[in-house]
DNA sequence: CTGTTAGCGCATTCAC
DNA sequence: GTGAATGCGCTAACAG
């Protein structure tokens, strides 16, 4: 029945407006050296028809090579960065046709210096295009000053920072996130039930905003619902095992009604490693991110959700996005949000494998 | 610092061979017509190397006109078959490059006869691929032999007949769907509760197939957990308001200590209006499919969860799946199954938009 | 059987 | 400023 709609080539278009195909692609790609009249006539066919410029057939007669880099904070230990890192690579296995090259650079994210020597190492690469994991947001907007004089382009994983120009950013919402963890933990509760709210002393693996974020979603549910007064807070330490099994056991001692735990970032194994020595159990917990901890506290039962923010799609969209735009041109939605999924061990096997997921169909966000 | 790896290119395996390009595209496509000395030499370069066809580049060249046949269920009031032949639509866009023409067939779900004339102008149609939403299994097998015999690859969407070749198929594990769907309106409701199974006396958009082997997850959990005795059927109509009104009163009056209600297909909106109509709230209620009414319903707060299977993905996919085997060769993973998406009010915003997601770059499934 | 070659859609380059 | 010619990776048709 429907045959499929054909396929505009450049060529139909250089015939539709009465130019060659040559001046077509220059209109396309803004080189100039076109006639007002010819550029009218070409512009005006672009508006009547849909012309979809293909990637892969664009980058083989491209004879630049491109050069993307990567600067965020270090993936030592750090799975969701590492995950990041992977959507990276394989989007430039999946464009491997176009002429590639990539620099990656990492800074430490509690180190202010380091992450700025970082960054200047970034514009002595002469990119064609920059990949973003941000932490400071000053050193960022400084950073991003350069490339918008230089008018290299520039997306941002993880999240974003105001006051700066990207072609895009991938992130996930992370009020939105928090809420949703409350929420999740409310409702698996009795409603009688009070709350912990376990913070790392020092997480490793985000930015401090993005955990401000989470706890500013995470107590407007329980404000929302009269439940501010329900909540408790502890910090416990990322490393120090015996200080946690003591701190949880007080903490536990003298919440007695405490039923529901959340850890606003990916730590959540940590606190149920340490519930398990101590002999706490049926305190529901949730955390964020499928780390293999987590992933194995959860197999384990002992984590009952986790919420995820594709990491990895994050990173592939990024580095898409920028070639698509370096390639062919055109302007791609600048806020991008990624689904938060609600993991558990009925559905964890889905998520663990099948990370990143065919963007080139997809919509985006909200 | 890591320079992307130099693409593999058909002329590269040629040289590296010693043969001409010419005969390694035919060792590529089976097409014979080599020498056993040749073929040896190449096979054992295409083993130490990782060649990745391009398919877009691939079809430029290709001279043939592919025509890809599509038989499901009729979409008309099913918002899950129409949202597979979205991913339909989509993967004819995304490879429009192909010179492709596809015809769309569907059939009655519930009438055996008009699947089997349907069935039949499928094959009168000469496709080149076929991707079947199947129903009737005996009628599915009938069908897939003739395909076979014609060397026609076909894919499955939604669910997959034992006993035929697909080249893949594409569908959520419904076992573990409904032991998800338990587990969820379990885990949100009080320790005490009882629970209500609601079954639609007619589905209209789904294989009965799918809805028995969810209730078999669904009833294993409840088994598994010795609360088999916990849940109470009810069978409801998909259309007559008043009596799903009355049969919905008289159950929460026999069973006062149902806090929890599951429909195992994207019926629940049709409950959940019922129950607000009647006036009883604090009904936990679970179903599948952000179909629009579902949706309508969560929003309203009436509906609790929701468990998405990526129709539009399948459908995708499927598609994708067909086109790279007849364009490129090779044999792509036959069993696929998607996430199961645990939608609630919080996270919903994302899984309306962001349906369908890269493949090129996922694993896939279980 | 095999190597060579034309041509696919596209971006670039080089004569006009 | 413009059109025609070239080359990209790949397939298919052709000549040996």
């Amino acid at each position: 029945m429907a045959k499929n709609p054909q396929k505009i080539r450049i060529k139909d278009i250089a015939e539709m407006a009465g130019v060659s195909a040559g001046t077509v692609d220059r209109v396309l790609h803004g080189r100039g050296k076109v006639s007002p009249a010819a550029l009218k006539a070409v512009e005006e066919v672009l508006n009547r028809v849909n012309y979809n410029p293909n990637i892969y057939l664009s980058s083989i007669s491209i004879r630049k090579r491109i050069k993307i880099v990567f600067v965020t904070p270090h993936t030592q230990g750090s799975q969701y960065w590492q995950q990041i890192h992977e959507g990276f690579s394989k989007a430039l296995n999946e464009y491997s046709v176009v002429d590639l090259t990539s620099e990656v650079y990492t800074y430490d994210q509690y180190d202010l210096y380091n992450c700025r020597t970082t960054y200047s190492k970034v514009l002595e690469a002469k990119p064609d295009a920059v990949v973003i994991g941000p932490t400071f947001k000053d050193e960022t907007i400084r950073l991003t000053q350069t490339l918008d004089e230089e008018h290299i382009p520039y997306a941002y994983v993880d999240s974003m920072v105001e006051g700066t120009n990207p072609m895009a950013f991938y992130s996930a919402k992370q009020d939105s996130c928090g809420y949703l963890i409350a929420k999740l933990i409310r409702q698996t509760t009795p409603a009688d039930s009070e709350y912990a709210l376990f913070q790392a002393m020092r997480v490793g693996d985000e930015s401090a905003n993005n955990t401000i974020q989470r706890k500013i979603g995470f107590m407007e549910f329980f404000h929302q619902n009269r439940l501010g007064d329900k909540v408790h807070r502890l910090n416990f330490s990322p490393l120090d095992k015996a200080y946690n099994d003591k701190a949880l056991a007080d903490f536990f001692a003298a919440h007695p009604n405490v039923k529901g735990a959340a850890v606003l970032s990916s730590r959540g194994s940590i606190i149920t490693d340490s519930l398990k020595r101590i002999g706490i159990n049926h305190i529901k917990t949730i955390c964020l991110d499928p780390t293999s901890d987590n992933v194995a506290a959860m197999m384990d039962g002992h984590l009952d959700f986790l919420v995820g923010q594709r990491p990895e799609l994050q990173g592939f969209l990024a580095v898409e996005t920028l070639l698509k735009n370096i390639i062919c041109g055109g302007h791609p939605a600048v806020e991008n949000y990624m689904p938060l999924d609600i993991i558990t061990r009925e559905n964890i096997d889905f998520y663990k494998e099948y990370v990143v997921q065919n963007s080139a169909v997809g919509g985006g966000g909200m």
